[in-house]
DNA sequence: TTTGTATCGGAATGATTGTTCCAAAATAAA
DNA sequence: TTTATTTTGGAACAATCATTCCGATACAAA
């Protein structure tokens, strides 16, 4: 026999009035605990971490893990998303902040250059890491991948074609075929990171990639 | 109390003379069971492929599984040992077999595509999806993709020596350099080519990249 | 203060995990 | 054929998995 559902704010529904009433509030900062997600996700991706190690490193208890976010999968894609919302921006505001087209690129990688020697759990990119993990898998995820490759393509491609247009960078360049190329070089850099993180030769290998913007 | 060791063949070793007696043989060509087990570890990854699975596809016992190969780490890792051995040799065979540097480093990458199209459950590169999957986490592993980063990058970069050295690429670009930057290219090459499968879309991101050689 | 309801802590659930065990079948040498 | 020993099939195992449930607690509104 299926249990009956169990409408919340009853009273309010019932007698059609605002006499809805209030319980206990949250005892956590749903901001702050679904960053702590991302964190563990990031790491360790989707199937290695269990629920058992969320609840241990969110301190939240088990329902109100369940009950705030849903479960494992609705929780990983909110994380993963609220990954993608801060990285994209930072991304952004990196590659677009400088003087030049290539010092913006420069500025991007030495983000990304950072990030791999000061964390040293080698967490690598969130979005790269999910890319190899749930394709093949998860159809929202992988739509939501593309959609990421299609927005970042697009912006390296736009900025490239800016510094074409200021004369920056040769007219006999194209901005959307070198802006994909090193989109996909962005990729393959975040793996070989996790791998070497010495940050000279990390840097090498930047400066030899970019060279194609001379 | 802790069990005594097994000794097999133990006649043999107590009257110190060829007294061995031959049990039955195994019913299954290990090689063509390892092939399969590479098969659901590369499209799946380590944790998201269980003992059940791999009893279930490799199509030999529960109990012949762990005698052969051990437990899942341990097949895991000869699974992954065995990828690199042949997929090195493709690499190696493709990269150097043609006339000219440039276009071994084409063969190669339309290899990749071809992998790509042919394989409509996207499984990727399995060495790119154990470094995502595996850093941070097992130091076997990562000494393993150290070695293979170094091997890679190092083929690479001879290839490109040797053609500076006939004279067929220009001798003010560096090897080494050149030769670590399209490796981390391909390491993103075979990310992106999991989210966009667009044959044509790959091709001029190559093309793009190995302008470098120009 | 009373009241109703959401949060909380933790136990309970049933499914699945990796691994081990054992009796029965199989087989190469004696 | 007998013998010794491995392979094999499947049950059994304890641990862990994601999820649900429930009584106690806490709190906003009445």
């Amino acid at each position: 026999m299926e249990a009956l559902p169990k409408y919340r704010f009853f009273r309010y529904i019932w007698f059609g009035k605002e006499t809805r009433i209030m319980p206990r509030t949250k005892q956590f900062d749903e901001k702050e605990v679904l960053n702590k997600a991302v964190e563990l996700f990031w790491e360790k991706g989707f199937h290695a971490t269990s629920m058992q190690d969320l609840v241990c490193h969110l301190g939240i208890n088990r329902a109100s893990l369940y009950d705030t976010f849903g479960g494992k999968e609705e929780l990983f894609k909110k994380a993963f998303q609220e990954y993608r919302n801060s990285s994209g921006d930072i991304v952004k505001r990196l590659l677009t902040g400088e003087a030049s087209v290539k010092a913006g690129f420069e500025k991007l990688f030495d983000f990304a250059i950072e990030e791999t020697i000061t964390d040293e759990c080698r967490k690598g990119c969130f979005v790269v890491n999910t890319t190899t993990e749930l394709i093949p898998g998860d159809e929202t995820i992988h739509s939501i991948l593309s959609e990421n490759l299609e927005n970042g393509a697009s912006m390296f491609a736009s900025v490239i074609q800016d510094g074409i247009d200021k004369g920056e960078i040769d007219s006999s360049k194209k901005a959307k075929d070198i802006g994909l190329m090193l989109f996909t070089f962005y990729n393959g850099f975040r793996v070989v990171s996790k791998i070497d993180t010495n940050p000279e030769k990390l840097k090498s290998i930047v400066a030899t990639a970019l060279s194609i913007l001379d």
